[in-house]
DNA sequence: TGGCAGTTATAACACTTGTTATATTCACAA
DNA sequence: TTGTGAATATAACAAGTGTTATAACTGCCA
C-alpha cells in the first residue's frame, strides 16, 4: 500500500538479474544517481521512471509482474 | 545543429497522429505541462523521457524513424 | 602489507517534471 | 450577441533527475 517498497523492488530486481546500479540504470534509462537514490528511499521515481521500471520488469523479470 | 527542433518533433508527431497535448501526453506517461514546454521551448527532455519518445515514434509514426 | 579497481553512499547544483492555477484563444451552440 | 467548453500558453512551487565529485567499503593480486 503506501510505498518506499519500491525501493526494495528495485533491489530485488538488481538482485535477480545480478547487475550493479549503473547497469541497472544504463538498462533503466536513467542515471546511476537515480538509480542508488531510489535503493536509499532519498527519491521516489517519477511517473515516467515508474513505468519504465515496471515496463522493464515485465520484459527482464522471470515472474515478469509485481503482486 | 543545436536542437531546440525536439520541439519540432513534438509537433510534428502530434499533428501527424492528430492529438491533444493532454492526450499525447497521456500516451507518453508524462504530463500535459511537459509536452506543452517541450513545444514551446521552455525545457529539453529528460534522458528518460527523450527514449520514451523516440520510442513512441518507433512504435507509432508511419515512417518510424527520424532521419 | 599496500595498492588498485569496482561498487556503493552521499552531497551540491542546475535543470526537468508534476501539480495546480490562471488566462487566452477558438469553435460552436443557445 | 453571449456563453460555454476544449485546447493552449504561462507561472510558481515542490520534488525528481543528471552530472560531477568525493568517500567508504569491498575483494583481489603483486
Amino acid at each position: 500500500m503506501g510505498n518506499d517498497d519500491f525501493s526494495e523492488q528495485v533491489k530485488a530486481l538488481r538482485g535477480e538479474l545480478n547487475l550493479s546500479q549503473k547497469e541497472l540504470a544504463h538498462l533503466l534509462g536513467v542515471s546511476f544517481a537515480t538509480v542508488n537514490r531510489w535503493e536509499n528511499g532519498k527519491t521516489t521515481p517519477s511517473k515516467l521512471a515508474l513505468r519504465q521500471f515496471e515496463l522493464f520488469c515485465q520484459k527482464h523479470v522471470p515472474g515478469g509482474e509485481k503482486k
